[in-house]
DNA sequence: GTTAGCATGTAAGGAGTTACATGATTTT
DNA sequence: AAAATCATGTAACTCCTTACATGCTAAC
């Protein structure tokens, strides 16, 4: 369960939430959304949507009122579909913390228990921290053979990482915090979203 | 030309220009250089390697002296490979600044002149700033009704985007400064590579 | 009235993953 | 001698992109 392709399923359901949208608008919030790098073809959308209305996690919205302006499809998600993405929601383990999928589960975070959020935050930083541990222990067996701009990029990759998981720290105490105190505006770390 | 698959095959070329090697091996490296989140799998490197040997690109290394220890299959480079090598990295536009492909182009900066250097890293530099620039735009339509989680999503992705951006400059700055002076050791910014 | 952008789709094909299958070598 | 891990491969399948195809609507 949760195959890779169930990626776009879930950023449908959760932006459908939010409110009824067509395609052409949704491949739009889409690639903004997910979009540091991929964009997302209508050649992929489409029959998603299609798959997605035959089992009834979304339907055709009836156009109220004038009837004109039609060409436009627009959906909303069903009962049906609000359970599978709670269901896709509440998962943890390794599907919730890969790269795309941790940032689609992040961004419709408000929709889940704070226990939830804390596992997932908590599995994408001892992801991360894995990865950097391997990558540190194999450099250290190559790095004096490496050539200029192969450092560079081991480097800079290391550093980016490592601002990851602080960036995931900063985040899990937040989310701790929120449990006593009403939240005092953490002066100190704008890092972090705050209770607001 | 220069399709999206033909990353492998650099990335095997210029690191096969490093020394003979075999799949397995090719495989961990692969992994650990373009390897932050994406694994490769024997499915496609194999085939992948198949297709290059019949193109001439590489061949097999006949094992001197010994002939025991065999099972593994050693490649090295054919002349034709080392001048496809050479275009591809000669090669400037999108192509060479898209994700995967620039930082496999960066990491054999090496085998290129510094004229190609620069117009890579700053193709590179532009293609992020009109994405930030993008998203920002969109972002002040969408920012007032954003959800608390989805705007630090959004914070920390222009973030990380705009700190890729100093990167580039730096290394920009450390290319060009490389053409008069001796390199003076540039040692306010640890950042850039220097000439050692 | 014609260009530009909105809007929806389909068909073909590529690239890469998963799972399967096999066997050698090294370590315990 | 068993277990781990090195090492190579194949077949089926999935996901997605590219390219094509179409028509409406708004702006100039």
């Amino acid at each position: 369960m949760a195959r890779r392709g169930d990626t776009i399923e879930l950023a449908v359901l959760g932006l459908l939430h939010e409110g009824p949208m067509h395609g052409y608008e949704l491949r739009k919030r889409l690639n903004l959304m997910l979009g540091w790098g991929r964009v997302l073809s209508y050649g992929s959308l489409y029959p998603a949507l299609k798959k997605m209305l035959r089992g009834n996690l979304i339907e055709e919205v009836v156009p109220t009122g004038q009837q004109s302006r039609r060409q436009r499809i627009v959906y909303k998600v069903t009962q049906q579909g609000t359970e599978e993405f709670q269901r896709l929601m509440s998962e943890v383990g390794p599907a919730a913390w890969e790269d795309d999928n941790f940032d689609i589960r992040f961004r419709f975070f408000s929709s889940t228990d704070m226990e939830i959020r804390l596992r997932v935050l908590e599995g994408r930083r001892s992801r991360l921290q894995e990865r950097l541990d391997r990558v540190q222990r194999e450099l250290k067996m190559t790095q004096a053979e490496a050539d200029r701009y192969a450092a560079e990029l081991q480097r800079h990759g290391v550093e980016s990482v490592e601002r990851e998981v602080r960036w995931l720290s900063d985040l899990i105490n937040a989310e701790r915090n929120v449990q006593g105190q009403p939240a005092p505006e953490t002066p100190t770390s704008p890092t972090s979203p705050t209770t607001s």
